[in-house]
DNA sequence: CCTGACAGCCCGGGAGAAACCA
DNA sequence: TGGTTTCTCCCGGGCTGTCAGG
């Protein structure tokens, strides 16, 4: 049934992407500079997710990579390393400049400097989930660098934007800022057949059921290439010799729900409380969902700690927040 | 009432200095 | 003396109180 599963993944990067083409070719002549040894200015990519901003940026710099001679180039999720310590961890990380400070207690901004005294060859760093990082300066810092070329990404470009203070954002107005939109059916339709053909087994899925998968992924990549990978190991482990469509219908929800899962995996149990006690309600008011935190939790925080949480689960778009003032309400994601 | 910015507190943990011990 | 344990300091990060503002 699977030949190979590598190409199901989600962090699997084919060796030619489709119909982002423009993208492709718009981020590397951003790029272009990097070929003679020059630092590249920054470059923003946004769009809804799924919609191949990873893929395309992680892409283009390793196809940059076998034309130069020298690149170093990192790839940094800001939703996992979202401090400035761990984000300047990570970048250091990748030049190896970090075997002798593992440690915490290296004097205040040692890292920075650290950066600062690269003369390595250019260094591409790619700072995935972008809005998620807590202090914003960060990028002003990180845009001084000599020789450090910076690709951004986020979901929505005012996320980025709002929260960055002037001197940064008046430099990046001038950074090229590409806008990745959903893919149509047909498109996803055809990224779904490469896959087919470099992981499935021949015949196993019919044309007709990448069409049932492609129109409830509206527009995602990602959940339709995840779809497609559940249907094949649920019908692996029942032993089915094809993909029948009752599997298909069964893993879609599944995939769905797996995919926030994954979010909600990273909360911390007092968050997900949060989450959930709003998730069951639909709607609720604040001094309500303190009281059900409160019974519902051992040790429970502060309200000042709750709003905190209250104020992550918004931005990583698992709750809603209406009303700026006492006529807060707050709800579950549609 | 409720929020969000700000600042300060505390905790865990690493590192280097200091103290201790054979 | 050399090796080991303890002390002290510093950092990042989570949590909280305060406070102005809606």
């Amino acid at each position: 049934m699977i030949s190979d599963a590598r190409v199901l993944q989600p962090e699997f990067i084919p060796s030619e992407v489709k119909h982002r083409d423009a993208e492709v070719n718009t981020l590397s002549s951003v790029l272009r500079p990097l070929t003679d040894g020059n630092r590249a200015d920054p470059a923003f990519l946004y769009g809804p997710s799924g919609t191949g901003k990873t893929c395309i940026a992680q892409f283009t710099v390793e196809r940059l990579r076998e034309q130069v001679v020298d690149l170093n180039y990192q790839y940094v999720n800001c939703w996992e390393d979202y401090s400035r310590f761990k984000t300047l961890y990570s970048i250091l990380d990748g030049i190896n400049d970090t075997i002798d400070i593992h440690r915490q207690s290296t004097p205040k901004d040692v890292l920075l400097d650290r950066l600062r005294d690269y003369t390595g060859p250019p260094y591409v760093v790619i700072l995935d989930e972008v809005d998620q990082l807590q202090d914003k300066r960060l990028l002003y810092d990180l845009y001084r660098i000599q020789n450090l070329t910076m690709i951004l990404i986020a979901n929505k470009e005012t996320e980025v934007f709002a929260s960055v203070d002037d001197r940064l954002s008046s430099r990046l107005t001038t950074a090229t800022r590409l806008h990745f939109n959903h893919y149509s059916n047909s498109e996803l339709n055809s990224i779904l057949t490469d896959r087919v053909r470099w992981g499935l087994d021949p015949g196993v899925i019919s044309d007709g059921q990448l069409s049932q998968i492609t129109s409830k992924a509206a527009g995602d990549a990602r959940i339709a290439i995840g779809v497609l990978r559940n249907a094949a190991q649920r019908a692996h482990e029942n032993n089915l010799d094809i993909i029948s469509d009752d599997v298909i219908r069964n893993v879609v929800p599944e995939t769905k729900s797996e995919i926030q899962q994954k979010t909600i995996d990273r909360l911390t149990t007092h968050q997900q409380a949060l989450f959930d006690i709003i998730t069951e309600h639909g709607t609720i008011e604040p001094q309500p969902l303190y009281d059900e935190y409160e019974n519902r939790v051992t040790d429970p925080k502060t309200k000042r700690t709750l709003r905190n949480h209250l104020s992550k689960l918004e931005h990583y778009n698992l709750i809603e927040a209406e009303g700026n003032t006492k006529a807060r309400v707050y709800r579950a994601q549609a």
